[in-house]
This record gives structure tokens, C-alpha cells and sequence, in this order.
DNA sequence: TCAAGGAGCTAATACGTATTAGTCCTGCTC
DNA sequence: GAGCAGGACTAATACGTATTAGCTCCTTGA
């Protein structure tokens, strides 16, 4: 129904109000800078609403070249069936600035498909103003492509690929790491154990430059499908061990195997065991990740570097220590 | 650094190519209507491929009149920061559909926000080929005027504003709630209790019809702010009420609170009082809303829109009923 | 030798807006 | 009444691609 009817356009206005389509944009655009008669605006503002006229914003965004929207590249699903998502409040955040700054967002779909489709949805990724991009991977032949040619990106995460020239918000994992290991140092802990993914991806390996960097003698035990049971567990307290300390990985499903082989091994935290964990569930003992934050920044870099202002394109957000009920000082021997 | 770079453009490889803009467009769009010698093929090709070439979206858009992007306008957050949201198998099934049909998505921001904004997102909408509405609110002005200009839009949930002419993909709450009620006429219930929201949105008013259509003499309770109390409760059983069948809601409250109020009146289900809930959480007694499924038909009804297809732009899915623990033959007197 | 027909390509234009370099007035000054 | 200033507006063009009508050659056949 009605479907012959197209919506009107600039030409149509300066038609009916006897002018020309460059005298309707001046007017409807708000440029000042061009001298124009009070009447004729009014006239054009008049037939504009007349005919319910909104702007074409495709047409729009090429003619000025700016459209006011981000892209959002997630290499997985941004709405996982998984009810649990743990990043989740970094794509809240995602929106919540974008909704600020005006801008609106393109999710690209097929991004956690297989390469080739990974690829083209990376192009697309030119539709927009911007792209943000969201995960551990990085296909460096696109993306080195849109940064080589100063198309706007931005990384959440850390990102060392491409000779640093990838522009990025991330944790300062380093740091929180070792304020954590320094904390159990100060109660007294000395023997330490941390256990880690078997992954080379800079968030897992910047927590273990943080934990060796406050504790040096912090013995490392890298997770590969085998998992940590209550003899792991046992083993650990034979050899004296006070204080575990666990990566916070997404699902915090590291953590809860390693609590649940303490209980299993009969043992309970902080009493006879410390437990932290490096980016964890929020109120456990170790430090938190500002997911939100995250979100929220990046936005902000990534208009930063589309309105062309300055802005440190690497940026490594603090992340604010827990202090949780599983840590205590070390049972006296 | 290497910002003065642009992407190269269909007019760079002709340029080097020795052809003109319009044959690049031809063999890179894959044109086969229009003969082209191999030799050139395989030439305009390889100029591309060695620049780099990609498409300009927005350019391509402006030209086809066609983007493959879907609006996604959901009058609140798409990620919203309450961790428990009911919606979101929506979100879900919609992006899978998408990416089956390589679409990507806009997500239309400050939709949640005073009117006038989400007057201008609604706007903005245009920029997608089509657009998914999400939310019991008709803003009946812009909607009307998308409309009318036949531009495709589809809703979920049943709309029936605008005198019918909004295509929806929505959920049959009526024959679902019916057949509810007719299970609890059939378990020998008489004397029964509906509470539903004080809302008159078609998914409330649906399964009221529903409810009253197998079950005439059902008493209906209107929440408003009152809570189902103990007291209620007790005053039900008296009036010799066995079965109550509750309205569900976004968050599963008012279901939560009968459970509640059921308790603290020391009885219990199904023993005392068999409790339906009309599409609530999963596993309760009652019926489930296919909400996945919504949202994937709701992207396959927009992309035939779109593409002008015929389908029935307004479509019920069936509610699959649940046969819970909290429905049983009401107590012999 | 000319017409017909087809292969291979391109000029021109459309899409809808923004911007810039003007043009054409009117009124004023000396 | 020539010259100038500035006000009001517009023609032309750009943005980057898709489409279509039509042009130029070349071959074939009579």
C-alpha cells in the first residue's frame, strides 16, 4: 500500500518553494555561513515539514563523508545464546557512551565465521565512520590493510600486533597483578602458586609479568586440559604452599575448578588455602576488570581518532584491587 | 601515519588499468550481463587486488538502493547493564538470522531517551534497507510516516495500531493461554484466578481473551502496584479458587511473588493450588514463548520485505505449552 | 560493397546531499 | 552615473558506485 509513494527529497522542497536544492540544504543544514532571507528560510523550513522531509542519511554520509557510525567487530556472537556472558558489560558500555556521543552502531555479522567470511565482514567494516573491534584475534592482513590506509579502529584489549601501531583500551593487568602478589607477600605468603592459561594472548601473559614481577619465586602451572583436582591440591600444601593465585579467565571457570578441588581435598579458604583471582568474578579477592570502562573509553578514542583530535591511541585503564574473603594471612606453622 | 593514504577507488584501477570507471564496476560487480573479453576480466582484477580494492559501502548503497543492513530499534538498551534479561533470546535469534542472511546490523541508540530523540533515531532508521522494531511502544506519528513511504518495518509482538497496516511477527497468546485453561478445566478445576498486568498491550489483553475464551468464569485480578499478598492467598482458597494462572511478565516478578505469597501462606503447590504462569521463565507449568524463533522470523519476514517478496507481513508463532510440576488435579473436597 | 549482427567497451546519468565559487541585484557614495 | 559593497541566492561540482543506451570495430554473408 502507498508503496509508489517515495519519501521526498531536497529536490522535491526546492521545487514547491520556488528556490533551488543548494538553497534548501543551506537551510535545512543550519549553515550560517551563507547569507540567506529570513522569509526564505522560513518558507523552506515550512514545506520541509509539510511534507514530513528527513534527511537521507546514506546521501549524507557521502557527501560530507561522516555518517556517525561506529562499527562493532566482536568475532563472536554479540548476543550469545550463552545466558552468561562475561563480556557483556563491555558492550553495555559500548552503547551506553555511543548513545552519548551520538552515534549509532553497526554489528557485523559472520565475524565468527569461518575466514573468508571473517575477512568480508572486515570490510565491510568501511561503512562505517569507525570500527571497534572486540576480541583476542587479530587477522593481521585486513586489519593491518584499515590501518595502514588511517581508517579509524580501536582494540578492546591490549593489542602489541603490528609493530604497536594497533590503537587500543585495555587493563593494566601488570600492575593489578603484582599489587596482588605484593598484598601476599605483606601477610606473609611465601610459597606461591599461580596457576594460568596455556595461551600466548598479551592479557594472559602481562598477569604473569605482573605476578613474577612482585614475586619472583611464584611457581607458574600452565592449564591444558588437565584440570586441577583435589591431589593437585593436596600436592600444593605438601610442598608448603599458602596462596594460589588463579588468571581470571572468561568464565571464571578456572577459579570454581580450583575451589571446588579445595573443598573436594577436604581443605577450605582463606584457613588453609589464600585464593586470588587476577580478573575475576566480582567480590572475589584479587582485582576486577573495569569491563564497562572499558567499553566506554574506547568509544571515546575511537571518535577521538575520527574528529581527527589527539588522543593517546594506547591506553591501559587501572583496575580497582577486591578484597575478598579468600585471602588471610597464612596459617602459622 | 599514513593518514594522507586514501582507499583506492573503481576510478584508480581503470585509471591504471587502461578502462574506463564503468567497466571496473562491471567486472568487479560481476555483471554478467554485459560481455567483457576475459583478458580485460583477468587485467581489472588483478589492479584491484593488487591496490587493495574494496568497496565503498556507502557509495554502493547510494547507487543499488540497497545495503543488506537491518535497523534494530529497540526503545532501551540492547545491552542493558540488568544482567537477567528476558529479551534477549530475541537479540539472539535475530543476529543469527542475520548472519544466515548476510545482513548486519544497526543499532539505533537514544531510542530509550526523551521523545525527541528517539523521534530523530526513528529517523535515522532509513539508512538501513529495513528495520526490526522491538518494544510495545508505537510512537504513532514517525512509525505512521515510515509507513506510509513503504518503507519496510517489522515489529515484534503483535501491533494491531495504525489500523492493522504494521507487519509483525508476534506470538499467539490467545489459543496458548486457552489451551492452558482448558488443561486446568480438564484436571477438574472450577473455581480459577488470573492476574495480569494493569498494561493494555496486546500481549496482556491476548491472553485475557485467551483465558476468558475456555474459561468464562475465571475471576480476573488486575495488578497495580498491589501486591499478591499472603492474605490474598488465603482469601482465594476460601472462596474455593484451586488453580491461579498468572500473566508473565518481562522479568517473571509477578510470577515470583504468587510462588512468594503461596509460601508464606504455608501451602503449597500443586497440592493446595496449581499455579500456570501464561509464557513464563523455562519449566514452569504453563506455556513458553519462542522468543529465538520470534526473532529469527522477524529478520526473515524484513528481508522479504525488503526484497519484496509476498509474504504475510503479520504472522502468530505457536507457543509451545509446558506441562510443569506446579499444575496438578485440584484437591478433593 | 554494403548490410546485418555481435562482441567489447564507455559516455552519460542516476542516487541525494554538501559545498564553493560565483552571479545578479540593490542601494549607496562621490 | 560610475564604482563599490554587500546581500541573496544558485550553478556547478563532489562524493563513489551501478546501470543503460549506444558507440566502434570486426566478422560474416550475399
Amino acid at each position: 500500500m502507498a508503496a509508489g509513494r517515495r519519501p521526498p527529497r531536497q529536490a522535491d522542497i526546492a521545487r514547491i518553494a520556488g528556490v533551488s536544492q543548494a538553497t534548501v540544504s543551506v537551510v535545512l543544514g543550519g549553515n550560517r555561513s551563507v547569507r540567506m532571507a529570513e522569509s526564505t528560510r522560513q518558507r523552506v523550513m515550512e514545506v520541509a515539514q509539510d511534507l514530513g522531509y528527513v534527511p537521507h542519511p546514506v546521501a549524507t554520509r557521502l557527501a560530507r563523508s561522516r555518517s556517525n557510525l561506529l562499527g562493532l567487530y566482536t568475532f563472536r556472537s554479540a548476543f550469545p545464546t550463552d545466558e552468561a556472558d562475561t563480556y557483556h558489560p563491555i558492550l553495555s558500555g559500548v552503547e551506553e557512551e555511543a548513545a552519548k556521543l551520538g552515534q549509532d552502531l553497526i554489528l557485523f555479522t559472520g565475524t565468527s565465521g569461518p575466514g573468508a567470511r571473517q575477512e568480508a565482514a572486515i570490510r565491510r567494516t568501511r561503512l562505517a565512520d569507525g570500527c571497534l573491534f572486540f576480541g583476542r584475534h587479530v587477522p593481521e592482513g585486513p586489519v593491518s590493510r584499515l590501518v595502514d590506509d588511517g581508517f579509524p579502529l580501536v582494540y578492546i584489549g591490549r593489542r602489541p600486533e603490528l609493530g604497536g601501531r594497533i590503537p587500543y583500551v585495555g587493563a593494566d593487568y601488570v600492575t593489578a597483578s603484582a599489587l596482588v602478589l605484593r598484598r601476599l607477600l605483606d601477610l606473609g605468603h611465601r610459597e606461591i602458586r599461580y596457576v594460568r592459561e596455556a595461551d600466548e594472548a598479551p592479557s594472559s601473559e602481562d598477569r604473569q609479568r605482573g605476578v613474577l614481577r612482585a614475586a619472583p619465586r611464584t611457581g607458574v602451572v600452565r592449564l591444558q586440559g588437565t584440570e586441577i583436582t583435589a591431589t593437585t591440591v593436596r600436592g600444593w600444601i605438601a610442598d608448603g604452599v599458602t596462596a594460589v593465585v588463579v588468571e581470571g579467565t572468561d568464565t571464571g571457570t578456572a577459579y570454581r575448578a580450583v575451589r571446588r578441588a579445595v573443598e573436594t581435598a577436604g581443605l577450605s579458604t582463606p584457613d588453609d588455602l589464600s585464593l586470588a583471582v587476577l580478573g575475576g568474578p566480582p567480590g572475589v579477592s584479587g582485582f576486577e576488570v573495569p569491563m564497562r570502562e572499558m567499553g566506554r573509553r574506547a568509544v571515546r578514542l575511537l571518535v577521538d581518532l575520527v574528529t581527527e583530535k589527539t588522543t593517546a591511541p594506547q591506553q591501559l585503564l587501572r583496575c580497582p584491587p577486591v578484597d575478598g574473603a579468600q585471602v588471610g594471612p597464612p596459617r602459622s606453622r
